[in-house]
DNA sequence: TCACGGATGAAAGATATTTTCGGCTCGGCG
DNA sequence: CGCCGAGCCGAAAATATCTTTCATCCGTGA
């Protein structure tokens, strides 16, 4: 590496092509890891995109109480070559909310709401969230993702937790389409089972946080053994994706008392899963309707009459 | 007057606000007035907002074969204080343009659909399924198996298959407040569990089908033994029903051969769940916040720094 | 308490935009 | 047919804006 490194960040190394209306996801999922200022930066971004777009560099550094570098320093971290790019997207942001669509904000979920209002709130979350994943998720790593597990010779899946659920959720699905698929929530069996991948096979981590230990672990050992690996997480910057080749990002909703994170980030986990699990049906279509179909049928016996 | 009159037009006196998405018809307003040089500016401008809003004021020039003096003055004629803020509104009307030509997200989705028409059609589907939840979910059968749960000495839940994933998430997240939960999926070791509850216990299954004879077997027990019951299915009127003190539907969503019906049904029931959950703990705030806020606590430390 | 690493902003450096200014074309008129 | 003036046009200077560099400062952990 002769090359001087400046100064440049860029969410990753994909930051592919900067987002659109996926801002004030990717604002979210890119906060906690920001600093104090670019954090202020990105808060202001994200509450007033219209107000901002009419901003200079300087002029942002002065509401946001920081310099043009830190501002520079954000738009660079949210995707966009420089504070332009940054601009001109917060202009379209700002004319899509002005045509209807405004997804405003909603307010958190109290103690004392009624039930009625619960279930509003929730639903209407896990949409936002929902809207937010798909417009965050990079099609091109999903689909490096599909082709890699729509080959494999085997594909094993870690998640602990609440992710644990989703890694079983995926193998499933992908079990009924003829694929081996294995999910694992021990720790210890997974690493001991990723030392048997080798080229040609899939690891999939899954970790809401993307530094979890007991998931980095097997991912690592897979990654070392020639496996090709993919990270779901809400972290794009976190520990686990050091050992990814593809990185599927969820997105991270707010969270209150009432609502912990686990939940959006679970709606969030289980559409990546759904996207990967269709993609790969699509590629291996000929087996996968088939096996489908006789999976249906050997289900109908367990229902009473 | 003693100030220099610069080169200044404006579009006549009253060049108000300048145009949000009125663009391409001020650009054909004022067309006839505009010398050779601006309308080629214009036509370019108003042909290709997306691809000009991507240019400076000398790519633009180059590509319409003219200067950059000329493309200011025709930001000027309409309406924008310079090329600066032209280049902003057309990022705007490009992002408006964008969002407007919605993709053809009611159709199934097909062996050949573009992995990014993939991920449009499952987010909108699964946001339609939640919208159909919440709308269709009794919030007083609600309310009343919140209110049984939240007083529960104990609770067991049954689910297999896809569903057992949701009972897992569910027993995950009671047990995080402090409430003894359990998830069943072995039916011989649900129906054995079920025998040892009683009134003030209770017990929920969770099926779509409403006819899943694994998870109604102990639901039926937990009934006859005087535990408060609770089915969350997607059919009211399914044999399940019959053993449940209270019924939460659940919606289902049109499936097709490459979208499962157990892909909508299990966020749907996730949904239901969530709003269960948070019920209780809103019902047993005193006690769920402390406990919450420990499982946070012990959390942090399996993560990686 | 001290040393370290990274965050931060002031200011220099690089680009983009705006303005100036003179050439040029075109039409009218002698 | 040639001259004249009006105003379009673009090259380049002037200015504004954005980007990078680099020294300082703050928080953190030993």
């Amino acid at each position: 590496m002769t090359q001087e490194v400046k100064e440049s960040f860029g969410s990753g190394p994909g930051g592919p092509p900067p987002a659109p209306a996926a801002l004030a996801a990717k604002v979210r999922t890119l906060a906690p890891s920001m600093t104090r200022s670019m954090q202020r930066v990105a808060e202001a971004v994200a509450n007033d995109p219209a107000g901002c777009s009419a901003l200079t560099v300087t002029g942002l550094a002065e509401r946001t109480g920081t310099s043009e570098a830190t501002v520079v320093r954000t738009a660079r971290l949210l995707g966009y070559p420089g504070y332009r790019d940054l601009r001109l997207a917060l202009a379209g942001l700002a004319a899509q909310q002005q045509s209807g669509r405004a997804p405003a904000i909603t307010t958190d979920i109290a103690v004392d709401d009624p039930i009625a209002d619960v279930v509003a709130k929730l639903a209407y979350d896990e949409q936002q969230t929902l809207a937010d994943t798909a417009a965050g998720l990079d099609t091109g790593q999903l689909g490096a993702a599909v082709s890699a597990a729509a080959g494999a010779r085997r594909i094993d899946v870690y998640g602990v937790g609440a992710s644990g659920l989703v890694a079983q959720d995926l193998t499933q699905k992908l079990l009924r389409i003829g694929l081996i698929a294995q999910a694992h929530s021990d720790p210890h069996l997974a690493v001991t089972n990723a030392v048997q991948l080798r080229a040609g096979d899939v690891a999939i981590a899954i970790t809401h946080s993307g530094s979890t230990g007991d998931v980095i672990e097997p991912l690592r050992v897979a990654f070392e053994h020639g496996a090709t690996t993919v990270a779901i997480t809400g972290r794009p910057d976190g520990p686990v994706t050091q050992y990814a080749d593809h990185i599927l990002t969820t997105s991270t909703a707010r969270e209150s008392e009432l609502r912990p994170a686990a939940m959006s980030s679970r709606t969030s986990q289980l559409l990546v899963v759904d996207c990967l699990f269709v993609g790969v049906a699509q590629r291996t279509y000929e087996t996968a309707a088939p096996a489908l179909a006789a999976s249906y049928e050997a289900l109908a016996h367990r229902h009473r009459r």
